[in-house]
DNA sequence: CAGCGGATGTGCT
DNA sequence: GCACATCCGCTGG
């Protein structure tokens, strides 16, 4: 049984919340009680006000509204008539950032979004739930990555615009991740600049903004 | 690997 | 009223 994860984790730039996730536990209890621990492998980082593809760039809406509030909530929609995926709220209230999560490889049939949500059986009623606390049946507990486990960048999958900034974050060959064209293009992060430059021009536009 | 369709919520971009 | 969606499984080359 892991330790919780406290809403200070999650209250930081998205960018640097992101990679920090993989290794982590996405936990669920389901309504029956049974509780899947899905280990975090796959994530997107999509920045807000700032990002054309983030679901909070034109401002609130009913269905974005979550987003808009404290870190360490839950932001799960419904998308393509079938698909539900599921978010983590970062950074101070009124700054929309969000966390997509992609993939679990200790779980089967867990290697994509819309995946996840069906495996863990969540919906828009999971939407807005506290993830440091086991109360509402979903939250997020520490975990680590092995020695060998690499982590990589590449940009993110199924946006039609921002298209050239590198935010999935994933671990280099796991099976829970997404199979897609962009992971044989992907760098390690740790040679990648693009993160820093990239956590830097968002706070100077914030800045500005304020 | 590219193309396409499914089935419906969402916000008018 | 309507275009399009943070997807996925299937088809054909």
């Amino acid at each position: 049984m892991g330790k919780l994860i406290k809403r200070t984790f999650f209250d930081r730039p998205v960018l640097t919340v992101a990679p920090e996730l993989l290794g982590c536990w996405l936990c669920r209890r389901l309504p029956d009680g049974q509780i899947l621990r899905g280990r975090i492998v796959e994530v997107e980082a999509y920045l807000g006000r700032i990002d054309a593809a983030s679901h909070s760039f034109r401002g609130p809406t009913n269905r974005n509204r979550v987003m808009f509030g404290p870190a360490g909530y839950s932001y799960v929609y419904f998308t393509y008539g079938m698909h539900h995926c599921v978010n983590v709220v970062t950074e101070p209230e009124g700054t929309p950032t969000a966390i997509l999560i992609r993939g679990l490889d200790n779980i089967d049939n867990a290697n994509g979004p819309g995946r996840i949500c069906k495996v863990m059986e969540m919906t828009r009623e999971q939407s807005g739930i506290d993830l440091t606390t086991k109360d509402g049946g979903l939250w997020i507990e520490h975990g680590t990555l092995m020695e060998h486990e690499i982590i990589m960048v590449s940009p993110r999958i199924g946006i039609s615009v921002a298209v050239d900034h590198l935010w999935r974050f994933f671990v280099k060959g796991s099976p829970g991740v997404t199979k897609n064209p962009l992971n044989k293009s992907a760098v390690p992060l740790m040679a990648n600049e693009d993160i820093r430059k990239a956590t830097a021009a968002a706070d100077q536009i914030r800045k500005k903004q304020h």
